[in-house]
DNA sequence: GACGGCTCCAAA
DNA sequence: AACTTTTGGAGCCGTC
């Protein structure tokens, strides 16, 4: 049974029980906006599938007032896959008239067209309300239509479940402690200075710098001015990156490496950033679930929590009596990468714990770290240096495998697009892209407009080469994600969401889950079957494995 | 002063 | 260690 759950024009919320088909069953009910949580609480007791068009404006209200709903149906986030999915390019969904559900997917998916697909000063309406349960038809039948429909009724069933993910883990929180984090800043930069003052350590740092380039008005956050005075000093560079700047040799490179570590520290995650993101001792950063054009999740505000630094995950700390399990899914891409292209002997070289070192075994390379850079190589598209002369070893030990990346690779390059396992297909490339295509076959080319082109399209071939093995790993995250989520809600045996073991922290491959010490053991236990789970879903029989590491902890600076 | 592009660096 | 993918954000700097 389906309840889908919209506003009207008029203003209070409709309700509207649907049968498995999709088909009304009984009169709408309206209530005002107020009696929303109750009447959903009600309606839940009979474990429904939400059908609502956007979890981000629906759910966090509901969670604020003491409702967790099993599922839902996300139209918003469906949109999106469908409207673009190869499965489904000839359903009515896909080839009508851009509406008001494209704009919504746009403000998530960003489309890489020179050409904005909307007017910027256009109105971004409300999704349409009435058109909901008419939305909901068109996916339906554009899913039933699909070529595989399995595939994405999989895919969009744990999109859906990550949008329920997101919204729980921003409203239960990462606990955060202000004063460790304070200590831990304490102790890189010195004790927290009035205002807008230098810290005590950095500024001394930045002092030995200054003393060392004879330059001392230098401020170094100006690449201009740093290049410079590196230039005055006899060290020759073109970039003040920090890996440039560590083939040198000179007094001033220590402190400006030094000063450089801890700057960044300081802007992105100093005492601003906890002042502004840390409250009752949670750290609730908001997620954007399919933000990425491959199917990840983009963070939005709350200060880059998917680039969360190690430095200072120490002040991660669980509750009194509570714990951590972390767990990350280990060398995730390519597993994917061997079960989406049925590649046997990739497989197996994984299933004995670590996969390089399985590489490594098997004979196609000498070394761990040969393995692991050719594999990158592989996923990534490196074409120069060590990674780019391992390639063909690689290719000649798993053909299927490397075939399989290389075909996305070509596709790409002619401005094809390519899908995932279980179904998201990469946007086509931008109105520019195609232009210095055609042009550079053209009477007028240059040799130069010729080898442009050929560039842009290698660039784009390593998107889309990408974009398989990334995409697919996404799709595998949330698989897991969606059966942990409703594991750990068993095991807590119905509990209120954070009275019960909790997700609290997702990055692309690696997972937090709060929990009470007494059931760390079932946790973790969970966390492996649900990752098992998920490669049985999406890759069925295919023999590949996906081993996790998990750390049970105190603090998340401790795991790993 | 606002805005956008650029550089740099954090994560996977 | 980067090369090669996807991001978010801070700070600088030229332009409007």
């Amino acid at each position: 049974m389906y309840v889908a759950l919209f506003s009207s024009s008029e203003g209070p919320v409709v309700l509207q029980r649907l049968d498995a088909n999709g088909d009304a069953r009984g009169a709408p009910r309206t209530i005002p906006e107020s009696g929303l949580a109750e009447a959903a609480a009600e309606l839940e007791a009979g474990h429904p599938r939400w059908v609502w068009d956007d979890t981000s404006r629906w759910y966090p209200v509901l969670l604020g007032a003491g409702v967790r709903i099993e599922r839902c149906v996300d139209l918003r986030l469906s949109h999106a896959i469908l409207r673009n999915s190869a499965l489904t390019a000839s359903s009515r969904l896909a080839t009508a008239e851009s509406n008001s559900w494209d704009r919504a997917a746009q403000e998530t998916i960003e489309q890489l067209d020179d050409h904005a697909l909307f007017e910027l000063d256009e109105p971004v309406p409300d999704l349409a309300d009435e058109n909901t349960l008419a939305e909901f038809t068109l996916q339906r039948e554009a899913i039933a239509a699909a070529d595989d429909p399995r595939r994405l009724a999989l895919l969009l069933a744990a999109e859906s479940a990550g949008a329920l993910v997101a919204a729980e883990m921003m409203y239960a929180g990462l606990p955060w402690r202000a004063d460790v984090h304070d200590q831990i800043l304490s102790g890189y930069l010195g004790p927290r200075p009035q205002a807008a003052e230098r810290p005590a350590i950095l500024d001394a740092v930045l002092a030995r710098l200054r003393a060392a380039l004879e330059s001392p008005d230098l401020n170094p956050d100006s690449p201009n001015e740093l290049l410079r005075a590196l230039g005055v000093a006899g060290l020759m560079v073109k970039s003040t990156r920090s890996w440039e700047l560590k083939k040198l040799t000179h007094p001033a490179i220590e402190p400006l490496l030094e000063y450089k570590k801890l700057a960044r520290l300081l802007s992105a995650n100093g005492w601003h950033w906890l002042d502004t993101n840390v409250r009752d001792g949670r750290f609730h950063p908001e997620y954007v679930p399919g933000g990425v054009v491959t199917g990840r999740w983009a963070s939005k505000g709350g200060g880059g929590a998917l680039q969360l630094p190690k430095q200072i995950r120490g002040a991660v700390i669980a509750d009194p009596g509570w714990k951590f399990v972390v767990a990350d899914a280990s060398q995730l891409e390519p597993r994917i990468l061997a079960a989406m292209s049925g590649d046997r002997g990739m497989a197996e070289a994984g299933s004995a714990g670590d996969f390089y070192a399985g590489i490594v075994a098997s004979g196609a390379v000498e070394t761990r770290d040969q393995a692991k850079v050719a594999m990158l190589g592989a996923m990534y598209g490196a074409t120069t240096g060590e990674s780019g002369r391992l390639m063909p070893k690689l290719a000649r030990a798993y053909p299927r495998a490397i075939g399989l990346v290389e075909q996305a690779a070509r596709d790409g390059e002619r401005g094809e697009i390519v899908t995932t396992r279980l179904g998201r297909s990469s946007p086509r490339p931008g109105a520019s892209w195609r232009e210095s295509q055609s042009e550079a076959y053209g009477e007028a080319a240059t040799d130069a407009d010729a080898s442009r082109a050929r560039g842009q399209a290698r660039g784009w071939g390593r998107f889309t080469r990408n974009f398989v093995v990334q995409g697919s790993a996404a799709e595998w995250a949330l698989c897991w994600m969606a059966n942990l989520r409703r594991s750990l809600h068993e095991l807590g045996g119905g509990a209120w969401i954070t009275d019960a073991p909790h997700l609290v922290f997702f990055m692309h491959d690696e997972v937090v889950v709060h929990c009470p010490a007494a059931l760390t053991d079932a946790v973790e236990a969970a966390v492996r079957d649900a990752a098992a789970d998920a490669g049985r879903l999406m890759f069925g029989a295919m023999p590949v494995t996906f081993p996790l590491t998990v750390a049970v902890v105190d603090n998340y600076g401790q795991a790993k």
